[in-house]
DNA sequence: TTGAATTTATGCAAATTCTCGTAGTAGAAG
DNA sequence: CTTCTACTACGAGAATTTGCATAAATTCAA
């Protein structure tokens, strides 16, 4: 596993080098956010730990710029501030989870497993990166969806919605499922975006003939073959 | 397994729930510790999610309560509050675990299972998602029933049922055992839904020479094979 | 600002759940 | 065998929930 650090305290990047190499993971470290931007497209990481106070670009500001690069590595935000607000801010701007200093190693590890683990998961599950049914193709490496051989264009969460489904096909999904994997954390399930999101799907990728996505009163959804 | 939580926001308890319910986990809630104290001899919990701030008694205090009263079960404390003096707090009055809000639910369920590893917890992916007898196919995984080949619709009460009645083939079940799996009703005996929905069932999966589900007067029903 | 993406709100039709009431049944007691 | 009683079956319909389309509101990047 490898991991980067992007932290400009020394003693913190110390204490996490130390701690993250003796639990067997390699660990690049950057000071700064530019330093990451520059070298981003080299290395392959498993996961980025970035604190939110950085010298010049922000934590913040880095992570919106990754994901807007395409990056979609698991990122881990580090902060000394505990307002709920800058958790917020940092998980809607692309960030995966968030912890405050000062932690117990233990807790940074077991996060850093949860988030590690759907990746690796999905990196057993997927080992293609085209599927193909039907009229339909997705390929989720260039983020591409074929309908009849028709390229057609899918929003993001569309496109995250349908790689969900395509990745549990001919099982059945519930919406708090979706939920958790599609739109991450949240506590609200009076919500009716799934619905709205899988009618947006229907509506892009499925004809009379050509059906993908069944409902299943009272359950969920299925993407059937 | 079966978990206690204790939480008064209704939007938190109601995620929870579900998400738990998904994975095949019983819910028990509690929306204050002066309940909890009430009934917590009465029911043997694998484990207790606990929010600190409660109405009343708060969680910390309730922990502590516990633990003097000799209850050992493991015990997650929830809160919004990510500071670390908390934190400490909690596990020194004798929570086992910490998890602040908003979190990803699969880390809530991999500290769950963290927490309960002694018990047996299985949820791994259900090896046998289809059950076969005589003219009965029923497939877990993707929600359909078949009859002699035919597929038929179950509602999802009527599935969850004959899941139910499955998962206890050539058992007897009683009605109040039924209304604990399926409805998850503890006291309420005033009330025929059961003997209604068995009815629903025969209805759909039975014929005069495919019979399943038999009566036991006085005692329950069986799934015979 | 605009326009696209996303989220929330709302209304309706259809399905589901559940209560009630009545009819029926099995088995014990006479 | 008949009667009685506790138990069971199930139709009818009310109440609730669900799925989904539509539209409005909000967010966000350019």
């Amino acid at each position: 596993m490898q991991i980067l650090v992007v932290e400009d305290d020394k003693r913190i990047s110390d204490f996490l080098i130390k701690g993250l190499e003796e639990n067997g993971i390699l660990v690049t470290l950057c000071k700064n956010a530019e330093d990451v931007l520059a070298c981003y497209s080299t290395i392959q990481w498993d996961l980025i730990i970035c604190d939110i106070m950085l010298p010049g670009m922000d934590g913040i500001q880095l992570v919106q710029t990754l994901r807007y690069k395409k990056v979609f590595v698991p990122i881990l935000m580090l902060s000394a501030l505990g307002s709920v607000q800058d958790k917020v801010t940092a998980l809607d701007y692309g960030a995966d989870d968030y912890i405050t200093k000062p932690f117990h190693f233990d807790e940074l590890l077991s996060r850093i497993k949860a988030l590690t683990r759907r990746q690796q998961y999905q990196q057993e599950e997927a080992p293609t990166s085209i599927f193909s049914y039907g009229e339909l193709t997705v390929d989720l490496n260039q983020y591409r969806v074929l309908v009849a051989g028709q390229e057609i264009d899918l929003s993001p969460k569309e496109f995250k919605l349908l790689v969900y489904l395509i990745e549990n096909v001919d099982k059945t999904v519930t919406r708090t499922q979706i939920l958790n994997a599609v739109w991450g954390i949240t506590f609200d399930n009076h919500t009716n975006v799934v619905d709205v999101y899988i009618s947006y799907l229907r509506n892009k990728i499925e004809n009379p003939n050509n059906k993908y996505i069944y409902t299943l009163k009272g359950v969920g959804y299925i993407f059937k073959t």
